[in-house]
DNA sequence: ACATTAATTATGT
DNA sequence: ACATAATTAATGT
């Protein structure tokens, strides 16, 4: 299996060297959640306990970590890299709700109010991820300070995405729709780069269609327009955007 | 205004 | 060498 035959990378480890491989990871920092705003109100003791109930796995990419109608048994926290959020349409086409970057909860079927997934996961990077029995979850919400206002307040500015792509891709033309696409996965995800920001994480022409709800030829020819315009720079899986306001100007007509 | 089909090329292991 | 990704042109609704 892939998973077994790679050498487990850690979260900013690009420079770090490896002592000795391990098949578990390591002793889980309080670090790790301190920053991260569900938890920034807890003390180390709270963190502590809540760290010893997780359990931590690495993902590869393009790898599930639930599926849209499972019993959501576990709720996570993305400790690194990006998952899409992706739905099945009736003829069996994906398309992607939104992506969710480190540091945001998913999963969270109780927020919901529901007890099965209501979408699928699929890693859009490496990933590393924390969980926990969703049994905690109550005891989550009435035991720590602000852990559940914060969720909610994800989870409201989720549905608000959601909505905002709904509504784009009924009025928005095509044109206007990538480009948005784009520009908001830069303001997410974005990374600077020499020459501009670039989208942090591996995506193709197939992706972006899934996004905007259009064919990969589409944003295949948009984009290379674009290149041409200087607008943008793209190679295999990477887009870099160079003129962020041109974009802007695009995705309002 | 956009999708679909198909053929061709580029790119990463 | 092979599979996956991207481009490009032609044709269709």
């Amino acid at each position: 299996m892939v998973l077994l035959a790679r050498k487990p990378r850690l979260w900013h480890s690009k420079t770090m060297t490896h002592d000795a491989p391990r098949n578990t990871l390591p002793r889980l920092d309080e670090s790790l959640l301190t920053h991260l705003p569900p938890f920034s109100r807890l003390d180390r003791r709270q963190i502590r306990t809540i760290l010893d109930q997780a359990s931590s796995r690495r993902y590869d990419t393009g790898v599930q970590i639930f599926n849209e109608g499972e019993p959501a048994d576990r709720f996570f926290m993305l400790l690194d890299g990006y998952v899409r959020v992706v739905r099945i349409t009736a003829t069996g086409e994906q398309v992607t709700a939104l992506h969710i970057p480190a540091g945001q909860l998913l999963g969270i079927a109780k927020a919901l109010g529901r007890d099965t997934y209501p979408a699928t996961a699929v890693t859009a990077a490496e990933s590393i991820a924390l969980s926990w029995p969703m049994r905690l979850w109550d005891e989550f919400v009435s035991e720590y300070d602000g852990f559940a206002t914060e969720t909610y307040k994800t989870v409201g500015l989720r549905v608000g995405e959601m909505n905002n792509r709904i509504v784009e891709i009924t009025t928005k033309q095509v044109e206007q729709r990538v480009a948005s696409a784009i520009l908001r996965l830069v303001n997410q995800t974005g990374r600077k780069v020499d020459g501009g920001i670039e989208i942090d994480f591996p995506i193709t022409r197939q992706d972006m269609a899934e996004l905007t709800a259009t064919t990969l030829h589409t944003v295949s020819r948009l984009l290379s327009g674009w290149e041409k315009q200087g607008l943008v720079q793209s190679k295999r899986k990477r887009i870099k955007v160079r003129d962020p306001h041109a974009l802007v100007l695009l995705s309002q007509p």
